[in-house]
RNA sequence: GCGGAAGUAGCUCAUUUGGUAGAGCACGACCUUGCCAAGGUCGGGGUGGCCGGUUCGAGCCCGGUCUUCCGCUCCA
């Protein structure tokens, strides 16, 4: 565990000083779970996202994307039950230093109680939060006298809320009924899908099953935002809502559980380092979840889920917005010999947050390697292995030296090859030290042009992941590149 | 948010009990070399996280604050 801190802290670290990620506002202190990503980091972030999206939308002929606002209509937050479940009033113990939610702590006392007791004090409970009485909770604590379980003490904090959604003003001019003016950052995208999900599926004629897909930003005021970029106050999501046909659901929520996997399969991360994690408990709108786990250097952790929604989420919108969000299903039921007709698609979700994709590509490329060398001793380089598809700089060219026209002939190199992918130029110091600056931002490979570059036009290639050279001719260059990166 | 630890140059770290900061690496220029990071010469760079207090004097002591790490907690 030590040497998984410490390969955690070198990712870190090397995130840093490589410009992938930066603490934002950093001149200021920074701010708290906030983070910037960098030269190298927004063309990776950029590349897993571009990845990410062909696979969706590119690659499924019945799925499609779109672009939703961050501002949404509040009341789209109550419909999708965020108002309500988002923020949880919680409570410290002093002596254990311990926090409850208080629901969590007086359902457990319930369950310790006789049977209609226990229910009694629930329904009380249940009665009280619904009316935001933090004073009738904690005297309902106080009356049950509830007890920590570490401290075994009855010595607790006021209870206080803590809002997981950000809020703000929506429009210049202040009101005097504030509430009338806010609006929330969304929480999640997935609510700019449903709320689109006729304007999408009419507009580009899209028949069940099918999907929409997002990318974007979504704010939560997490209470403990830590582990690096691993949970962020601001971050990304990529997801997917895939509408079929009630009935079907069970097996395209094993079809995208699949789906996933392998997806994360296709940038090479071995097997082991998954593992599914299915839910046990579930939230408020699902059928079935499960998590893709990943083991990162600080254990096995979510990357992405996958949730059998239902019809949840569209019928909410359909009761708050008076809107019918139905489709008209033409195929033909067998059993009834006639169509299928209207209902509320059922709903599968594919969500992953790109930050995290991220910070599991770099945990799975970077490598402190040992290299033997001929004097019997050890040399080492850091070398983060990012498959080529996704790497920040495809290609480097270096001259060896800056004299006798070479210079000249890897910029030709250059013009040649920059307009298909991202070529990075460095005539400075040593050709090692320069192999190595590529290797520690992950350039899967480098061309070095010499003096044997002027007799027979060809170069050293040198490849990343073996350090091994050969040489190719230099009009070859270009399409081997790309062979690589496809 | 609670408890513990930490914050000195871009990085890693020194500065023995309070007396206005140093090294290595990195960086820049020039020279040399030229296929796997470490040649030479010269040079730039720090209001010691920030604010306040004690003191003749604070990087060192005290308080606050910000940030990070660890543990707890939380995580639709």
């Amino acid at each position: 565990m030590a040497t998984n801190d410490n390969k955690f802290q070198a990712i870190i670290a090397h995130a840093k000083e490589y410009g992938f990620v930066f603490q934002s506002s950093e001149i200021y202190d920074g701010l708290s779970a906030v983070y910037d990503y960098g030269p190298w980091g927004s063309e990776l972030k950029k590349n897993i996202r571009d990845y990410w999206w062909k696979s969706m939308t590119q690659l499924h002929e019945n799925i499609v994307g779109v672009d939703a606002a961050i501002f949404m209509h509040p009341t789209t937050w109550k419909a999708s039950g965020h108002v309500d479940n988002f923020s949880d009033p919680m409570i410290d113990n002093k002596d254990s230093k311990k926090r409850y939610r208080v629901d969590h702590l007086i359902e457990a006392y319930a369950d310790t109680l006789p049977e209609d007791q226990g229910a009694a004090l629930t329904d009380t409970m249940t009665r009280l939060e619904a009316a935001g009485d933090f004073a009738g909770l904690k005297k309902l604590i106080d009356d049950h006298a509830i007890k920590c379980t570490v401290s075994g003490t009855a010595n607790w904090t006021e209870i206080r809320q803590f809002n997981l959604m950000f809020k703000t003003e929506f429009g210049a001019v202040a009101s005097d009924a504030a509430e009338d003016n806010i609006v929330y950052l969304r929480p999640e995208t997935a609510q700019g899908i449903f709320v689109n999900f006729l304007n999408v599926q009419k507009t580009a004629r899209m028949k069940i099953p099918f999907g929409i897909a997002q990318t974007g930003k979504a704010f939560r005021n997490e209470i403990v935002a830590r582990q690096f970029i691993f949970r962020m106050r601001e971050f990304e999501q990529m997801e997917m809502q895939f509408f079929v046909r009630p009935g079907t659901e069970g097996e395209w929520y094993k079809y995208w559980k699949e789906n996933r996997l392998n997806w994360h399969l296709s940038l090479g991360v071995p097997s082991d380092k998954f593992r599914y994690h299915d839910h046990v408990k579930l939230a408020h709108y699902a059928k079935e979840a499960c998590d893709i786990e990943f083991e990162f250097p600080i254990g096995f952790k979510e990357v992405e889920g996958i949730h059998s929604r239902g019809d949840f989420d569209l019928s909410q919108h359909q009761l708050y917005s008076r809107k019918k969000l139905q489709y008209y299903d033409n195929d033909t039921d067998p059993a009834t010999g006639k169509p299928y007709g209207n209902y509320v698609p059922y709903v599968i979700e594919t969500s992953i947050g790109l930050d995290r994709m991220f910070l599991l590509v770099m945990s799975n490329a970077y490598d402190e390697e040992v290299i033997p060398k001929e004097d019997g001793s050890t040399d080492s380089r850091t070398v983060l292995r990012i498959p080529p598809k996704i790497a920040p700089v495809k290609l480097a060219v270096l001259p060896l030296t800056k004299k006798d026209g070479l210079p000249e002939i890897a910029r030709g190199i250059m013009e040649t090859c920059r307009e298909d992918f991202y070529c990075f130029y460095e005539e400075k110091d040593a050709i090692g030290k320069r192999y190595r600056r590529m290797d520690a931002i992950g350039t899967p490979f480098c061309v070095t042009v010499d003096h044997q570059t002027k007799e027979d036009n060809t170069v050293t290639i040198r490849y990343r992941d073996t350090m091994q050279q050969e040489r190719i001719p230099v009009d070859s260059i270009k399409n081997l590149i790309k062979e690589h990166i496809r």
